[in-house]
DNA sequence: AACTATTTATAAGA
DNA sequence: TTCTTATAAATAGTT
């Protein structure tokens, strides 16, 4: 518009792109503001540049966000109203979904049994009987695991226990043997880290001594388990 | 801008005013457009005019939407986004309290252990336990109510057999009383509408041949009940 | 950022 | 609304 007419494509020089994204953001800058006195219009630009700046000109006497609160009152289509109301349904069902779950646990947990017919009681019965049989059945077996692995550590450190009595043994038959100043070699030998079981694990009583087992009912169990500990 | 400058004050002739702001508001657009091009820029520009008429423009190759949530992210100013946030964050709470109840109800079903630790488990036996009893507590009592009800009814049937049959005699002992042709008298005098329970109610055996107790365990004892259905 | 030749926008009238 | 057109304003290229 000056010195020459200008094709209304991309302008590829960047500086020359800037240059004129300035200017012509004044221009127009300029023209809403005229607009927005000589017609008492309400007008909101917002522009965000190449290099992703973000410039607005908004009218005096409103701001941005009531144009926006305007802009989808008016506009009722699409926009974030669909989004808001997707939303409040997805909200609906969660809530709903979440409803029915609470229902069901308290069912499951006896405290509100009102709602179900005699029938729906009995199934309610048998399936809980049979996750608790499934439950119970897990329960055995991971202690049995649990079991098992001690029952292994334990003849573990008892063929330890032998052979640091037949190798005491050898040395007290041959004083030329030196006492083993660092266990720590059996140790690694066996993989174990930080200086590996204690020895006062010898002392335990021998892995057939389960007459106790009562006690893996009544929800104290996990005590024995702990007793182990030393071992893992 | 041509034929005389004006000076940039409110229009106050309302057509004149319309006018104007029909021309500028192209002139504006026309502009925002030539910018977009040339510089590679996203403008968006929303007018509300004098009489609330709403027009836009946008560039292609974004929605308004976009440069809302653009100009929420660069100007960190609230806009709606609190109502969209507390949302967001409201579906996100839903969404974990479902995760948490269906993960509660699967460990209670028995479908997902590995999470628990053992004594975990056995105090969510306990818990099923627990509920198990109360369940069957309140299937024995409602139990109990349907068969104490039943007796009851039962009981008021006999009653009725027996004055029935001691008025039977009675008209057998004098010739003179005649027979009752209409049941409904008796009915409506007990309480029975619809005819009242049908006489065959009277073959029934007594209340005390309950050697039939298993099928209650079952998951057939509805059918105990609808035996005495006619009773109702 | 300023200049200015030129193009573009537009006020007023039709 | 749209067209016309005289004129104001905007601005591309230059400095």
């Amino acid at each position: 518009m000056a010195r020459g007419k200008i094709q209304i494509k991309k302008i590829e020089n960047q500086t020359n792109r800037q240059v004129t994204y300035s200017k012509r953001r004044n221009g127009l800058f300029k023209k809403a503001h005229e607009l927005t006195v000589l017609c008492d219009a309400k007008v909101s630009i917002i522009m965000i540049s190449s290099t992703q700046k973000l410039h607005e000109y908004i009218s005096p006497a409103i701001t941005t966000k009531q144009i926006f609160d305007e802009y989808q009152k008016i506009v009722r289509t699409d926009l974030w109203s669909s989004h808001y109301e997707k939303m409040q349904e997805h909200i609906k069902k969660l809530k709903e979904m979440n409803r029915n779950l609470q229902k069901d646990i308290r069912q499951r947990s006896g405290e509100s049994l009102n709602d179900l017919g005699y029938e729906e009681v009995v199934s309610l019965i048998e399936d809980i009987d049979k996750s608790l049989a499934l439950i119970r059945e897990r329960k055995y077996k991971a202690l049995g695991n649990k079991i098992e692995n001690t029952k292994k550590k334990l003849r573990n450190v008892e063929d330890i226990h032998k052979s640091l009595v037949l190798g005491f043994d050898a040395r007290h038959d041959d004083p030329h043997y030196g006492l083993v100043e660092n266990e720590s070699d059996y140790n690694s030998m066996l993989g174990f880290r930080h200086g590996g079981p204690r020895i006062i694990a010898l002392h335990m009583p021998p892995p057939n001594h389960h007459h106790h087992h009562p006690s893996i009912h009544s929800g104290t169990g996990a005590s024995d388990l702990t007793t182990f500990a030393l071992l893992e």
